[in-house]
DNA sequence: GCGACAG
DNA sequence: ATCTTGTCGC
């Protein structure tokens, strides 16, 4: 199978340029009923890493179930080419996967990109889905403090052009940067990530990934 | 050239 | 991301 890994810097940052003239960051999806939370926790020894794909019902967050996937990373981390370096990893977990998932929520962003193709998107046009990009600190552009209060939104911007929001989810906490990945628009996605935050600063589905992740580390090693 | 830089 | 103790606050 295709390894997503084994390309040079130079070339993921041009295939990245291609590949982000394919979004589609527009619409919504038709009902949610399921979404996804996605995270990749890290051993130090081999560069071993653990992937969790977890699903919770929308919107009252309930957890379904988790899936995981533990293998060697082969990719450094290059600011710009998360997809590159977890990539592989993400999908292979995905493909474990036996229901039906609406959106996917990453950590890490959507279009808020140097060129408009973080892991969000970069793994939505793989799996053709709509995903979401959820950072907890700004990789660039500009934005306007959102108000203090949980809902509070404010447009976040970079050359020019709009490409995601700044999301208070919790009155008086740090806001979160979100950023379509595929197949969904910035109002939408914003929207979608808010509903998905109950008593936290982040949101549910992507708590939980990071929970099962971690857990999965502490047990065995490979 | 210098500084920044998701996870 | 990961390495790490205590500590302020609900």
């Amino acid at each position: 199978m295709e390894r997503l890994e084994n390309i040079t810097p130079k070339r993921a940052r041009q295939q990245q340029k291609e590949l982000a003239q394919k979004l589609d960051i527009t619409g919504r999806p038709q009902s949610i009923r399921v979404v996804a939370g996605i995270d990749v926790a890290y051993h130090k020894k081999p560069p071993t890493g653990f992937a969790a794909v977890s699903l919770l019902s929308y919107p009252d967050m309930t957890p379904i179930k988790t899936y995981t996937e533990l293998d060697i990373i082969g990719y450094p981390y290059i600011p710009g080419l998360l997809g590159y370096r977890e990539g592989d990893l993400i999908l292979s977990a995905i493909e474990k996967v036996e229901e039906e998932v609406d959106v996917f929520l990453f950590d890490g962003n959507g279009i808020a990109h140097p060129r408009r193709l973080g892991i969000a998107s970069h793994i939505g046009l793989l799996i053709d889905k709509p995903t979401i990009g959820i950072g907890k600190s700004q990789l660039l552009g500009q934005y306007k403090d959102p108000g203090s209060g949980r809902g509070s939104v404010s447009d976040w911007t970079d050359q020019g052009e709009t490409i995601g929001t700044v999301l208070r989810t919790q009155d008086d906490t740090n806001p979160i940067f979100v950023s379509p990945g595929h197949k969904i628009g910035i109002k939408e996605a914003s929207d979608i990530t808010l509903k998905c935050t109950k008593e936290y600063r982040i949101p549910e589905p992507i708590r939980m990934a990071h929970q099962e992740a971690e857990k999965y580390k502490d047990e065995g090693d490979i």
